[in-house]
DNA sequence: GTAGGTGCAAATCCTTTGCAAGTGA
DNA sequence: TCACTTGCAAAGGATTTGCACCTAC
C-alpha cells in the first residue's frame, strides 16, 4: 500500500541488495513496510531505540505498526544490517551495520551522547586476552561511561556537582 | 526475627565494618533481613541475579521477601559493595564489590560460565582512549563473548555447530 | 491459493513502587 | 515514640507473542 518503497529508486544501492539477500536466503517476503523501515533506518542517525525508529516510520508511513519494526530490527540484527547496544539505560539500541566496523563507544552520563571510537591496539590486546584463556571470541562490547569535554566545561563553570545517574547497569 | 544474624560471630570482619559504615553513613538502620541478605551475598558464588539471591536468601531465612532482596542490593551498589553487570542474557547480576579491584568479563555463549580477567595493559589503552576524546572516565566495561576452551572441544567432539544465542544484547 | 506478513491486543519478564503493618533506635 | 523497614500486591516499562485478517509470490 505504502509507495514510500516505490518512489525511491535508489534500491540497487549495496545495501539494499544486501537488505533483499538477506530476505532470500531466510525465504522472506519483500513488503512495503519492511522497505520503509529499512529506509528510514538506514538513514537514521545511530543509536536508535526501537520506538525511536517507529516514530519516524510512521511519519513516512502511519500505517505501520511498533510490532512490524521491531520484528524487522530483530531480522537485521540477525542477518548483521543492524547493531544492538545497551548503554545502560535500559533501552536497547540499533545502529545500521551496512558496511560498517567494529567499534566501541563513549557515553556521557551528563548529555547521553553516544561518541564512537576504534582502536588497534585495544583490538590487539583483547585478541591476547582471548587467546590467552583459550577462548574464541565471537563479539565484544567495551562501554566507557563519564562526562564529555562539553559537559565537563559546563559543570564546572555552572559549579554544579556532576550528576551520577542512580542506576546504570555496567 | 531471624536469629541467622546473632548466630554469626565475624561480624567484625572488615566487609561487615563496610556495610555498617554504608548503613550509618545513610542513617540507615540495622536489620536482622539486611544482615541476612549480606551475609549470604558476600559468601555467594559471583554473578548472581537478583532471584538467585533471593532463592538463596530464603534458605536461610524463608520470610525474607524479594523486595528486600532487591533493595538491599540496590543499597550495596551505592555502597560500591555490589557490582552490577549485564551479561546479555536480560538479568543484572551482582558481585561482591569487598576489597575487589577492577575487571572485565569473557562470557561463554554455550555453558554460560563467567570468567574475570584484568590487564592493565588494557587499562592503559582505555585511559589514553579517554584523554585523546577530553573525556572523564567515571566507569568502563569489556566484556567479550564466545567459546571457552571446555565447550570448543566439546563442540568439536560433538560435531555439532556452534550455538548462537538468538538475542544477545552487546 | 497459500505460506508468510501485519498489527492489534494481550502476555511476559524483570524491575520498581504504594501502602499498611511491623520494628529498631 | 516515630521514622525507618518490610513484604505483599500491584504498577511500570520494554519486549515478545497469539491470532485473525491481509498480501506477496
Amino acid at each position: 500500500m505504502a509507495k514510500a518503497a516505490e518512489a525511491k529508486p535508489q534500491h540497487d544501492a549495496p545495501e539494499w541488495a544486501a537488505f533483499y539477500d538477506c530476505l532470500r536466503r531466510k525465504g522472506l517476503r519483500r513488503t512495503s513496510q519492511r522497505d520503509t523501515i529499512f529506509d528510514v533506518f538506514m538513514r537514521s542517525q545511530k543509536h536508535l531505540s526501537s520506538e525511536d525508529l517507529y516514530r519516524r516510520v510512521r511519519e513516512m508511513d502511519p500505517k505501520v505498526g511498533f510490532t512490524t519494526v521491531y520484528r524487522t530490527l530483530n531480522l537485521l540484527s540477525e542477518c548483521g544490517l543492524a547493531i544492538r547496544s545497551q548503554f545502560g539505560d535500559g533501552l536497547t539500541r540499533y545502529e545500521p551495520g551496512f558496511n560498517t566496523t567494529h567499534h566501541d563507544h563513549l557515553i556521557c552520563v551528563e548529555c547521553g551522547n553516544v561518541t564512537e571510537f576504534f582502536s588497534a591496539q585495544l583490538e590487539h590486546v583483547q585478541d591476547e586476552i582471548v587467546s590467552r584463556h583459550g577462548f574464541e571470541m565471537q563479539e565484544h562490547s567495551l562501554r566507557i561511561w563519564g562526562m564529555c569535554r562539553a559537559c565537563r566545561r559546563n559543570v564546572k563553570s555552572m559549579k554544579k556537582p556532576a550528576a551520577s545517574l542512580p542506576h546504570r547497569h555496567a
